[in-house]
DNA sequence: AACAGACCCTGAGGGC
DNA sequence: TGCCCTCAGGGTCTGT
């Protein structure tokens, strides 16, 4: 499940592998994916584009070519794959064809999303991208920006923080570590969490998703031409699927906090 | 306005 | 062996 480390880690490998490459063709074996215009719209305007870039807003890939801008949400399972003549995948539903190779957009449960911007109107400013919020990265994530978001809130800290538009890039399993690392009882009020433990928040988000940025994410199969890459953060987590607590071996309980399943210790997140 | 729940979709896993 | 049921999950949409 990509989180932004994950997406990070596709949009490194997809900047070493596709910039300069030309779409000379492009198949479509499943409409939904794109969002925002036809798919005949969108096969005749990315047609002979060269791909420049690819950037990254929380877990928005941007992908910049010479007049649009190809947003790419991986949702759960999307994943590229960069083959030759290999057979194709029942999953594999978007097909961008160059002239020595093809990128295969694959997504077992077909949750990803692409929008087509051109490239004269600020993306930033239309939706989807409008509506992405701070990454923690972002030196205006503060615990006093927190403060202000959370200061009405009630819904739970959990499920606050995996709001997208407050913190951008947190996903299930990273929430989960950050409000280990943070000693922060998953279910706790946005509203009744205090200015310490918003910044132990801060500090956390940051050193979980570096962590993992460099480990290469979690679990992720994404990439380059036929070979997976294995995230290697898994190993080092510390409360998300686990059994029992790394700091006082306390046993792991798992409940649901906003739907999701939430992994926590019930000694030291109080 | 703010939040809860349904929904999208498929494969995995459990029960029988 | 195989069928049926339930569940997971990010983000959007709908309903309260």
């Amino acid at each position: 499940m990509p989180e932004l480390p994950e997406v990070e880690t596709v949009r490194r490998i997809l900047n070493k592998s596709i910039i300069g490459k030309k779409i000379l063709g492009i198949d479509i074996r499943y409409d939904k994916i794109i969002q925002n215009v036809s798919v005949e719209e969108f096969k005749k305007s990315l047609i002979n584009q060269t791909f420049i870039n690819v950037n990254r807003k929380g877990k928005y890939l941007i992908c910049e070519l010479n007049d649009y801008y190809l947003l790419v949400h991986l949702r759960m399972e999307g994943k590229f794959f960069l083959m030759h003549d290999e057979e194709l995948s029942k999953h594999d539903h978007i097909i961008f064809k160059f002239e020595d190779s093809n990128l295969r957009y694959n997504d077992t449960r077909k949750f990803g999303t692409m929008h087509l911007f051109k490239k004269d109107i600020d993306i930033y400013n239309v939706y989807p991208l409008n509506k992405v919020g701070l990454e923690p990265f972002d030196e205006k994530f503060t615990k006093e920006y927190l403060q202000e978001k959370f200061k009405n809130n009630t819904r739970p800290i959990k499920t606050a923080l995996l709001d997208q538009e407050i913190v951008a890039g947190l996903g299930n399993i990273y929430v989960d570590e950050v409000l280990f690392m943070s000693s922060i009882y998953p279910k706790t009020r946005a509203k009744d969490v205090n200015i310490e433990q918003l910044d132990k928040i801060v500090e956390s988000s940051r050193i979980v998703l570096n962590k993992a940025i460099n480990l290469g994410g979690t679990t992720i199969r994404s990439f380059q031409s036929s070979h997976d890459i294995t995230g290697r953060f898994q190993n080092e987590l510390l409360v998300h699927t686990k059994e029992i607590c790394p700091n006082c071996n306390s046993k792991i309980d798992k409940i649901k906090v906003g739907g999701r399943g939430t992994y926590y210790c019930p000694v030291c997140q109080k």
